[in-house]
RNA sequence: CCAGAUGUAGCGCAGUUGGUAGCGCGCCUCGUUCGGGACGAGGAGGCCGUGGGUUCGAGUCCCGUCAUCUGGACCA
């Protein structure tokens, strides 16, 4: 009886059906609701909680560092779209075009915003005249909108929530140490506070931004190997300056183009820590970004005294600093320890009766469920300290993940052979021709995902065509 | 966009050759419980995704459409 409840509410194991898997953790965990609408996703409180967390950790960062927060509009005139031409052809495909408002028809239809690079050129032409109003350093937190054919909850929904910086400046070192600067926050943000180990590097020209001189990129690996683009720095050089008429005057009264950045993480990232993270009991949570950091599980609370020490517990910790919640609802103890398994709760504590003989309790840590009991009087040291190793042992998992899905290949025969049994990433020089990049592409079914900071050097020549090898590529299939 | 699958109660499903809808979980009430998804007794809840068609009669057959899932192509 007992075991058939278990199946019925059970997830889907990670090795039957990885996508399945993920599936069942977002719905299960509560992290979001499909709305009547195709492709966009309604993130409920706790979904929507983990995106605050990182909202609030990445918003600091950008602050110390001098952004400002801005609020563009969400239309974006056909023409303004049209003035960069690489730009509009990149994102022409798959946008969003309104073309009445009430009853009145339009003269110039409207794009829903899938990008907003437009919109602050066409701003910043307005505000710039003299290098005195140089840098602009903004940022904007909003969603965005890109109709997407096939659609997943965080990993590729029509409509999603992202950061979009947006950085103007006076020469083109300023604006290539920003793209670099930024790129560094979001490995930043990914290790030390979503424990996600990534790969830094630069897209290949084929697979840049629309509109972009130069693309950075970090990559992480899930747990099935494929890899997820967490984040993305982009420099622009001075074409959209140029196409947007942005002009300043320089302290020798002459008139230039200044230098343009753009950089961007999304919600996406929740799909990455789902897959990064999670194991068949459900999510788990980093605990930066956990909305629940500890939870409380009062075992036998009609017995006296119970609840109270409970309740004394939970307002210790929250004055503390520690996100808790004290689950006094009327479930059983163990419907409550799979409830918060699932939910990824980074630390479980129990106290019962018999805890509170001891003046003690229980903590049960979610990634290993190792259980340990701690005296009350050592809470609030023990649960930080216990917290951070938490941390530090799910980044590790992580990056034993990464290590141990890389491997290198010299030829078309061993990048095959290499994701035979499942995808990897496949490191492998490159001599620099896109041909050759969409010949691998073809005949290995993995794209290029970056050309890594860390380069080594596995041959001399090019994996594909043989001729001298410029850059050791990193390949890989991609969510 | 292409291919396959699926839409029946909040969730998971059953529903026979077409005859007017059922099970488990969940939910509500009361009681007993509480250290790994507790138990009993009552109870509420469904235009069978949606629009047409065939038929005396459609959850069931036919056509369209929408959504979701899986896999491709495309992309944060």
């Amino acid at each position: 009886m007992a075991d058939d409840k278990k199946l019925v509410s059970a997830i889907t194991s990670m090795e039957d059906d990885f996508a399945q898997w993920y599936t069942d953790i977002v719905k299960k965990a509560e992290l979001v609701d499909y709305s009547s609408v195709k492709g966009c996703t309604i993130l409920r409180p706790y979904g929507y909680a983990i995106w605050e967390n990182i909202q609030r950790i990445f918003d600091g960062m950008i602050k110390e560092t001098g952004h400002e927060n801005v609020a563009m509009p969400m239309f974006i005139p056909e023409s303004l779209l049209q003035k960069e031409k690489d730009h509009v052809e990149g994102f022409a495909p798959e946008v969003a075009w309104v073309t009445h408002g009430g009853s009145e028809k339009l003269e110039e239809r409207l794009c829903v915003r899938p990008t907003s690079e437009t919109l602050f050129c066409d701003h910043f032409a307005h505000i710039v005249q003299s290098w005195r109003d140089l840098p602009k350093l903004y940022n904007q937190w909003c969603s965005v909108v890109r109709w997407e054919k096939t659609t997943r909850p965080f990993l590729r929904t029509r409509e999603f929530w992202w950061q979009e910086g947006h950085t103007i400046h006076a020469t083109k070192e300023e604006a290539e140490a920003e793209t670099l600067q930024q790129l560094d926050a979001y490995e930043t943000l990914c290790r030390d506070y979503l424990c996600m180990p990534v790969i830094k590097g630069r897209k290949t020209d084929k697979e840049k931004f629309a509109g972009a001189l130069d693309t950075y990129t970090i990559e992480a690996m899930m747990h099935d190997g494929k890899a997820l683009q967490s984040g993305t720095s982009h420099f622009f050089g001075d074409g959209f300056s140029r196409a947007f008429g942005v002009q300043f005057a320089d302290k020798n009264n002459k008139l230039s183009f200044p230098w343009q950045t753009s950089w961007g993480i999304s919600t996406r990232l929740i799909g990455g820590i789902i897959m990064t993270h999670g194991d068949n009991s459900g999510l788990v949570l980093p605990p930066a970004v956990a909305p629940i950091q500890v939870v409380i599980v009062p075992v036998a609370m009609h017995k006296p005294g119970v609840l109270d020490k409970a309740r004394e517990i939970a307002a210790q910790l929250k004055a503390a600093g520690i996100r808790v919640k004290l689950d006094d609802s009327d479930q059983s103890p163990g419907w409550k320890y799979a409830e918060y398994e699932m939910k990824g709760v980074p630390v479980r504590l129990e106290i019962g009766p018999r805890d509170i003989e001891k003046n003690s309790c229980v903590l049960v840590r979610r990634d290993n469920r190792e259980k340990t009991f701690v005296d009350l009087d050592q809470l609030n040291t023990a649960i930080p300290e216990m917290l951070e190793a938490f941390a530090q042992a799910i980044y590790k998992k992580a990056k034993d993940n990464l290590d141990s899905n890389i491997v290198t290949a010299t030829n078309l025969d061993e990048m095959k052979a290499a994701i035979a049994d499942k995808p990897k990433f496949v490191k492998a020089m490159w001599c620099g021709e896109e041909s050759c990049e969409l010949e691998i592409k073809e005949k290995t079914g993995m794209p290029s995902r970056c050309m890594p900071f860390e380069q080594e050097h596995i041959s001399d020549v090019c994996a594909c065509c043989g001729k001298p090898a410029k850059k050791m590529v990193v390949f890989g299939i991609a969510y």
